[in-house]
DNA sequence: GACCGGACTTGATTCAGATCAAGATGCGCT
DNA sequence: AGCGCATCTTGATCTGAATCAAGTCCGGTC
């Protein structure tokens, strides 16, 4: 399995970290790289699960589809994101399906080798209890969102994680999927997602194109909430008290 | 830690399933039991998690609150079932509070003997793993029932799951808790929730109390998907025919 | 038995977001 | 540049679930 050139320059995938190289390696010499083009299907909904994916490059989504053909998407993958790992602890077909969004560099490691990494080494074990920990944390958001959150509240709190992710320096962030894609992410349609971010820019929050500007960073702390205040840098700090909320 | 006299007799918790005696015995011995009344708060948004919440009786609701004092309930725990496993990897403050519906016997397994058992047990690690994975999956359908389905779907869609639970053979079941709960769950109001069961009479399901009534096992084939037709003990057998699905 | 309170049902009204329909904008293409 | 297509925006209408407001039913209590 030759990894690409640039791998170990990237930010280290969860799935990897805190792995010794030996451990690394026998999961590295067992996978497969694989590149698939943009809108290719790589699980359907009822196959069986074959292995995990690792986003190297690109992006894909994970989605359900109901008989009526509506499409709910449950997650939006980037590089080093993980999907399938939960589904292979199920015991049942696949219940998602996977697709590129982008062109993608794809790291396949197969069911078997999942499943005899986790008796060997326990630290494995431990990240993938962690990534789906994380994945049930999200979906739980996602939930709450639907049963409480307005639109406008649903796309703040996205905007908020977002911005997050890049610290507070930065006042702009761009889109990381199409508009459409968002949309339906949030559970809503695009129309409204468009109607929405309009409603914002009476809130400091301006979009061009596909990147948000925020006038300051304290914009987005009207989204804020319990859990999300403390992966927040500024959390417990006397900084925190410029936050409309307090 | 004496657990109840009946414990062996019960169906064995997933979160011990192929432990071997030496495992079991060494995790119960550093747990606690603990009664709780109707309606006692175990564990608030914010709080650190501390430990695993296995129900030995009565049942628990784990939800999450935002701002306006809306309550969205994630999941309804009952005899056998666990929580906050999740929450021990997610390695922030608890998401979700936990409070008791009923008067209920609850086993707690210390956050720090989990973490321990795990490197010692793999068998426990692949346990967790699959609970995790399931309740990951369980918020799935919540979040694709949200998106796409009408309101009768998802009440259709929760009795079908609970019908499946008891085999085929039982024409009746017993709502396990107040229609108001489950309301919730479904993301509906309990008038929402109302009309939709006089809706379903048309389809030959009566309600009665709290006992729904089947005319048929059929009846609620309607509301069936693939992931859930891989659970119907029918499933690709030749009665599955007569499906109005076919 | 009569009173009370909680859970549920039923009906009338309202409103937010979906849907439908029409433009605007941007972008790759020959 | 000019065409065609996809994405996005904007506006008008519609619909279905929430909300508000009574009413019913039941179980517990004195």
């Amino acid at each position: 399995m030759q990894l690409p050139a640039n791998f170990n320059e990237q930010k280290k995938p969860q799935l990897f970290e805190g792995l010794s190289e030996n451990s690394l390696q026998a999961l590295l010499q067992r996978s497969v790289m694989q590149d698939y083009e943009t809108g290719r299907i790589l699980v359907q909904q009822g196959d069986s699960p074959e292995c995990v994916f690792l986003v190297l490059d690109g992006s894909l989504k994970t989605t359900r589809i109901n008989e009526d053909g509506g499409e709910a998407i449950i997650r939006m993958l980037e590089a080093g994101d993980t999907c399938m790992e939960a589904v292979l602890f199920m015991g049942i077909p696949s219940p998602i399906n996977v697709q590129a969004m982008s062109a993608a560099k794809i790291l396949k490691i197969p069911d078997s080798v999942v499943k005899k990494h986790i008796l060997e080494d326990p630290a494995f074990a431990v990240n993938l209890l962690r990534i789906v920990s994380r994945h049930y944390k999200n979906a739980m958001h996602q939930i709450e969102a639907m049963n409480i959150k307005s639109p406008l509240q649903r796309v703040g709190y996205y905007f908020l994680l977002k911005h997050l992710e890049q610290g507070h320096e930065n006042l702009d962030f761009k889109l990381p999927f199409k508009k459409q894609v968002i949309a339906n992410y949030l559970g809503m349609t695009s129309e409204t997602f468009s109607r929405t971010l309009k409603q914002m820019k009476d809130m400091g929050i301006k979009v061009e194109e596909d990147t948000i500007k925020m006038r300051d960073s304290f914009a987005l702390c009207h989204f804020c909430d319990s859990d999300t205040a403390s992966i927040c840098s500024r959390h417990a700090r006397e900084e925190c008290d410029k936050c409309p909320l307090h």
